[in-house]
DNA sequence: CGCAAAATGCAAATATGTTGCAAAAAGAAT
DNA sequence: ATTCTTTTTGCAACATATTTGCATTTTGCG
């Protein structure tokens, strides 16, 4: 053996830095938003600013480095999204799914593709949908929220 | 009193007949669809035909004439999805809901919006969305959901 | 009418959240 | 740092929505 180690040093290294920097962002968020700074809340939104898909209770749980309660998840997120850091979506599956709220056009986020083979969701960043236009007189537009369902890439 | 008794005889007779083709409808749809023919099918359908919104399970059973079991709701409509006839869609609720697959634009149906006062889900039949077009190369769509949230004319 | 396949009912299991309450931790004041 | 108040957390129980397995009934067909 001779690469290997150093790579995996590296990798190390990167991933350390790279954790302290969300930390540190995590806390300034939470204070931010008014919300207390605790050890579960730092983390939860740290797995999130890492996601690279809408997450539900579990998947964040299991990514979580502490054992938190699965109700306490649940009431973080639900101060998250009180703070309107975190929005609530809809996947194919039944779970609510949780994403940050960043990166979203005034009343809409990107839109989520779900692969109707290996049932994977992504987020469709870069793609954009206008909002709807020739809606009837008196209702007011608080957001928009597009689901696609389809073949990914990998399965078509 | 004078006229009312007409109006109301009137409206008996029409919502006869109304059921009564409904009936005959649904039966041959069931049929075209390769899907027997049993009671609870073509109440069910009825009763989706009839709908102005999305319906959950309790919704839908709690307008059905028999008494059809929880789980025989659940299988008619799992069902009717395999067939086209139904769409499972999402509204504020957790519940699943379902509507007909009729008045689908090709790849969409029309959106859905949900008053964040009242919390009714409705139906905006006439608003269009374009499909996204920027989807990236790989990418095969099959279905585009929109759902709109926000307050009604009602609340706003 | 009789038969095979499909649909239904029922009870139990599962998945997903939520609530009430007591214990622990956070932030502010001292 | 210590104390005090408020918020957060954990735990157990509850609630809701849906699914599963299996025995029974019904449907469509010859």
């Amino acid at each position: 053996m001779d690469g290997p180690p150093v790579k995996i040093v590296s990798i190390y290294i990167t991933g350390f830095y790279v954790k302290k920097a969300l930390n540190r962002a995590a806390k300034e968020i939470l204070v931010s938003a008014g919300l207390r700074r605790t050890g579960g809340r730092v983390e939860i939104l740290e797995v999130l600013q890492q996601a690279k898909m809408p997450l539900n209770q579990e998947e964040i749980q299991a990514q979580l480095d502490r054992d938190l309660n699965r109700t306490t998840v649940y009431r973080t997120l639900e101060s998250f999204i009180q703070a309107g850091l975190v929005h609530r979506c809809f996947v194919r599956e039944r779970a609510w799914h949780y994403e940050l709220a960043h990166n979203c056009r005034p009343l809409q986020c990107h839109p989520h593709f779900t692969c109707t083979n290996c049932d994977r969701t992504l987020c469709l960043k870069d793609v954009f949908l206008p909002l709807v236009k020739d809606i009837p007189d008196g209702f007011i537009i608080q957001r928009q929220q597009v689901r696609i369902e389809g073949l990914c890439p990998n399965c078509s």
